[in-house]
RNA sequence: GACCGGGUAGCUCAGUCGGUAGAGCAACGGACUUUUAAUCCGUAGGUCGUGGGUUCGAUCCCCACCCCGGUCACCA
């Protein structure tokens, strides 16, 4: 595996190998050479050169800011407010999202982040300076445009222009699709920006043409906001804990690991928050959670990203069972706040996330759904049966894996509707309390839902000397290959014998949680800047 | 990591049974003072992902590699 070079281009000082001067340098060209060089796109060539127009004219193409009056919704509900002829007067700001040019008149639409406004250009309304600009404007421009309000011959609102002034100009085409607002009022978008690698990597153009896209994000940051407020409402304290952590725990995953110069050490960026959360809990923070990313270093698919984002929350008195109310709560209230509405269709299934939740147990999901007993099976019916699911190295594979691989494989594809599953076998859940009556088990339940984990949570396992000897085990399970056992964690276990209060804890995987919300079924579609691997050489 | 599909103009795509490529939109020039996928006339725009090979000739066939998507494996 060879390293791969940061893709910035280099920027030296040197003669321009087109004019010669001595200037900073990108591919040996001088700014200007650069940007007028046959090698630019004619959009950006264009556009460049009308910097140097926009100059004589007296025209800053860059301002400093902008008053608007209103928004562009507020600017149209204004109209409505107003009722008459002629409406208010307002003053807005965004984009030129389209221009149709009628010689001594031309229609235009500007956009902001949330809406879309006609502008109506009439030249002989304009100043001569505001007229010269507006043949320089091209689509994408950031402007402010001042004039009334009114309603054109086909009953659209729009504002007519008095006047006009440039915020921003565009030096590159962005991937405008043409739009058509059919009888039914459907808004359809002709020759989009829709190619899923130029829209990750050029997220910025993405938001900017694709209003859905934002509309994605905006959800996932109101369902992030109702989860803080529902937790806020229970009396939990927010907190951040350690990214870089000496020792990395709490989950089974290989973890990134970077290094420390000054203190000389290892550090790993943190797969799982679950075992600083516990130490507050230990310090009689009794309720806290913690909303960030971890890190895990594996695949990346449709459902698995090396950077998530995770909401843990430990409440101390609380076991198994608050947990899932509380999950259920939760979730259903944080979606209906901000969907109106709990059910989502998702990869061709209406998905509904309102509690309260199937459940059945562990043991019942793998005989339902996978043909066997995991508490009964024979050592070599699972290895049978793993291997039958493709898992070639089930001969190496001990009793707890080959149930868990069995449980990935044919139990989660086919809870789609979010299914409680609970009490999981102890030897895969170190940090999780014995189930009462039932040491095989853990209190322990996952809830899963389109097929994938959205949630893992227990009765934390608060006993230091059974911690201790689960612990042991996983350094076991370590020796003997498995690279995402545990490592022992010294000062874990000290906190634990200052006394952990009977203590209820929970993981859920945000992303996943937007993806069922929003409907879409790739987490990158989720994220704003999804990672991809570096795109060497992709200048333009 | 394996397999399948894809990479052609700024965007969305077509195409070449091997003879260096087209459309729509965007761009540029022109006409048009209530348009809304505006319309009309004209112009320009491409190392066909990268590197090799076969061939008189490769965007097309072969090989390798890169990137994206999907499926599987891995990710409790």
């Amino acid at each position: 595996m060879t390293d791969r070079r940061p893709p910035n281009g280099e920027s030296v000082l040197g003669s321009c190998s087109g004019c010669g001067e001595e200037a900073a340098l990108r591919d040996g060209l001088c700014r200007d050479c650069w940007y007028t060089s046959e090698d630019r796109p004619k959009p950006v060539r264009d556009r460049y050169a009308k910097l140097a127009r926009l100059e004589e004219l007296g025209v800053e193409p860059y301002a400093y800011g902008f008053d608007r009056t209103h928004t562009l919704p507020e600017a149209l509900a204004a109209y409505e407010d107003g009722g008459g002829e002629e409406g208010p007067q307002v003053r807005v700001a965004g984009r030129v999202l389209s221009y149709r040019d009628l010689g001594g008149s031309a229609f235009g639409h500007v956009g902001d982040r949330s809406g879309r406004l006609q502008v109506y250009f009439k030249r002989d309304l304009l100043a001569d300076a505001d007229s010269d600009l507006l043949d320089l404007l091209d689509l994408g421009d950031w402007v402010g445009v001042t004039g009334p309000l009114f309603r054109t011959r086909t009953g659209e609102v729009t504002v007519r222009a008095e006047q006009l002034v440039l915020l921003a100009k565009t030096l590159r085409p962005l991937p405008f699709g043409k739009e058509e607002i059919t009888e039914d009022g459907e808004r359809v978008v002709h020759s989009g920006f829709a190619n899923p690698e130029a829209r990750y990597r050029q997220r910025y153009a993405d938001l900017a043409v694709n209003p859905g896209v934002r509309e994605i994000f905006e959800a996932r940051a109101g369902i992030v906001r109702e989860l803080r407020r529902f937790l806020e409402d229970r009396d939990f304290l927010e907190v951040e804990t350690p990214i870089l952590q000496p020792l990395y725990g709490g989950a089974f995953a290989r973890p990134f690991t970077t290094y420390h110069n000054e203190l000389d050490s290892t550090l790993y960026l943190r797969i799982a928050d679950e075992l600083y959360l516990k130490r507050l809990i230990v310090g009689s923070l009794d309720r806290v959670y913690e909303i960030g990313k971890n890190f895990r270093n594996e695949g990346i698919d449709r459902t698995h990203s090396p950077e998530f984002t995770m909401l843990e929350l430990y409440q101390a008195f609380a076991d198994y069972e608050g947990m899932i109310e509380l999950a259920e709560s939760m979730v259903s209230t944080a979606i209906e706040k901000v969907l109106g509405v709990t059910e989502r269709e998702y990869e061709g299934t209406l998905i509904r996330l309102g509690a309260p939740w199937r459940r059945m147990t562990y043991r019942d999901a793998l005989i339902e759904y996978g043909g066997v007993d995991p508490l009964e099976a024979e050592l070599e019916e699972l290895r049978r049966e793993a291997e039958a699911s493709g898992r070639s190295d089930a001969e190496d594979l001990p009793r707890e894996k080959l149930i868990d691989v069995l449980f990935s494989a044919r139990v989660e594809p086919h809870l789609l509707q979010p299914t409680v599953v609970y009490d999981f076998p102890i030897e895969i859940s170190p940090l999780a309390k014995p189930k009462r009556g039932e040491p095989r088990l853990a209190e322990r339940f996952e809830v899963i839902a389109g097929g994938s984990e959205l949630i893992n949570a227990f009765s934390e396992l608060n006993d230091p000397m059974d911690q201790w000897d689960r612990f042991a085990a996983q350094a076991c399970a370590r020796a003997a290959g498995d690279l995402e056992a545990q490592p022992l964690d010294e000062d874990y276990l000290r906190a634990l014998e200052y006394g952990l209060p009977p203590t209820g804890g929970l993981g859920l995987g945000v992303d996943r949680l937007i993806m069922l919300a929003t409907g879409l079924g790739s987490i990158r579609e989720v994220t704003l800047f999804p990672s991809l691997r570096p795109d060497e050489g992709a200048e333009e």
